[in-house]
DNA sequence: TTAATACATTGACATTTATCTATATGATGG
DNA sequence: CCATCATATAGATAAATGTCAATGTATTAA
């Protein structure tokens, strides 16, 4: 997982709206069109960028475009967001070029 | 919190590395620059962007400015993460103007 | 086979964003 | 005060992004 590319499919309204959505069960894009005010390209365009972070996955059955939630993504963000607030060993503390050392707390 | 902003905040690779850096212990801007390989302007701009998204803090000391992880606005985010993979009620189920409602799981 | 439906792709466009240089601000030390 | 250091701000620019209209593709229905 790229974390950086999940945050990114994660830094848009509508794609905040459709995982929200998605959060409630599969959905087809013509479900989720019809609740954003946006055009069927732009919903493709959407659904492609979260399924390329890897959020979403998307089983064709028919002529319909069924999206789920991918929880292990979201599983993954966690653990990835866990590891920034727990601090682990200080071993390489930055020897700063400014002499601001003697001002940390 | 503005959950899109913070994840825009967080699509972006300097970012990202900013964020693990401070993981460890506050730092100030010029520690930042020695590690990352950008202009003190652009750090200066994703340290604003980070702290308007609320996932940073700042503290002026002397003619340094200390920047600490919030702790707080990670716990916020996990939650958000957390809500979106928990599915709730069934009872605002989408009618579908497609008629594929035969078709889903 | 033809028409209709669901979705994807393409190309254009406006907006946002990341980056830089240049300059300003503000604190510190002589 | 004046020079220096750390950081912020302003302005410019190239790249990325969100959006739409037009078109393509694949599946279903008649």
């Amino acid at each position: 997982m790229k974390e950086v590319e999940v945050f990114k499919a994660l830094g848009d309204e509508g794609r905040l709206k459709i995982l929200s959505m998605l959060s409630q069960h599969e959905l087809c894009a013509c479900d989720i069109q019809d609740t954003l005010n946006l055009t069927q390209p732009t919903i493709s365009h959407h659904m492609r960028i979260l399924q390329k972070a890897g959020l979403v996955e998307v089983e064709k059955r028919g002529k319909w475009a069924f999206y789920t939630l991918n929880k292990d993504a979201f599983h993954g963000l966690q653990d990835y967001l866990k590891d920034i607030i727990s601090p682990t060993d200080e071993e390489n503390f930055p020897i700063s070029k400014c002499d601001c050392d003697g001002f940390r707390k």
